[in-house]
DNA sequence: TTCACACTTAATTCTAAAATGAAGTATCGA
DNA sequence: TCGATACTTCATTTTAGAATTAAGTGTGAA
């Protein structure tokens, strides 16, 4: 028992696996380079620490093409970090914890769904008011969500037909936090291009909301883009 | 910050002072020999760790003549082990956290003042009855604590007049617990023993409490010894 | 299909810090 | 006052595991 207590908190106390935990504090996920980058060390030693974090359980992984995505792998994680940081001998708090809040992100389309800080808060939203649940590895739309959809002149059905996921957390690059995917992201994004929720910057991935976009979202999800 | 982070997270980590941390959970003080006895050490080895540990204000130490007693310096120090803790992948609960409580310590007079499981938890209820309050480094008898001394036969201010300490918190060495010392301590052992709530048994420094002691400690401060 | 990029793996080197050995000092009990 | 005990200090050795070097593999874009 004290064995893996020991185990646990070497794993934590090496100055580049803290430095890779510190950073992962702020709930968003990482890439590998980006974190070698911050702890200040070469990608091969950045890649033997992760991967003696996952073993460990402490970080989960997720793929995203040739780049891997790290996060903690459950919430007690954050609290025990949270509780060793409690000890430290507390300086003046100074403008720590002061904007976490980064300029706004610019909308992107990720392939043809909505991602960025939009995509997010969109998604976070529909979670909110519980249009969807999210369960271990998808989406899934509960029986409000359908009316809601349906209202929003989405075919559930049509879509479900598709020959690809259906509705998947993807996690963004820049909000790195999770946001709808498959079928139903990108009926989401069509029907909001449709209805002049937003709009296409000349032909680029770029995605703008438009007012009637931003009042819609205040409307529908109670979404302030602030 | 990372920094300081790490720091304290790799003090925990070390397999030794794990294991000390970990044998402090039971809130009991541990002398350095018996540490090094739990952590399967030498005295040299641990009393380096326990340096450390002291150094980083994890642990506070106590001397005692001419042993040193360690326990956690501050509260904080027991909730971050048990965040660490809870991230062990779990197994069965098994006998785990059953039985901490041992078969009851004899009870002892500590030079002259009443210790053992009996002084411990005497200063416990006199605490609880708010009769004395615990400051920083010593006890100070309340308005009402006035009063019960008084009722019990004890002159407070015949107490005060000694050259000795007033009221002490000492540590005991078996329940490893504060308890009360000083002239107060004295007293109120001389007291029980003249009116017979307990007993020296044949000259040794082991005491007995009577059926007569056993009553009054429950009448007069709600004290069960079980 | 080819290149650059993101990340891995394995073998080797390096180093901080843990353990040991050999002195101490302070306290208690006889 | 004289051990025995509890703990410390310092100089030296040992070692676990972090970093490096030198290959890889798999993915995306041109």
């Amino acid at each position: 028992m004290e064995e893996q207590f020991s185990q646990v908190a070497s794993l934590i106390g090496d100055p580049v696996r803290a430095k890779i935990l510190w950073a992962l504090m702020d709930k968003r996920a990482y890439t590998a380079t980006e974190l070698a980058v911050y702890a200040d060390t070469t990608p091969q030693n950045i890649s033997m620490h992760l991967n003696k974090l996952v073993k460990a359980d402490l970080l989960a992984v997720e793929s995203q093409g040739r780049h891997k995505y790290y996060n903690y792998s459950r919430p007690e994680i954050a609290y025990a970090i949270e509780a060793l940081a409690s000890l430290l001998p507390k300086e003046e708090p100074k403008t720590a914890y002061t904007a976490d809040e980064k300029p706004i992100r610019f909308c992107r389309s990720c392939y043809d769904h909505l991602a960025g800080k939009v995509g997010v808060t969109l998604t976070e939203a529909l979670l909110k008011q519980a249009y969807i649940i999210k369960d271990a590895d998808s989406f899934s739309v509960t029986a409000e969500g359908e009316t809601w959809f349906d209202q929003f002149g989405i075919n559930l059905e049509e879509l479900k037909k598709q020959k690809r996921y259906f509705a998947k957390p993807c996690l963004d690059w820049s909000e790195r936090k999770h946001h709808l995917a498959g079928a139903l992201g990108a009926g989401l994004l069509n029907r909001m291009i449709e209805d002049g929720w937003v709009r296409r910057v000349n032909n680029s991935r770029a995605i703008i909301v438009t007012g009637k976009g931003e009042q819609r979202m205040m409307e529908h999800l109670k979404i302030s883009l602030k």
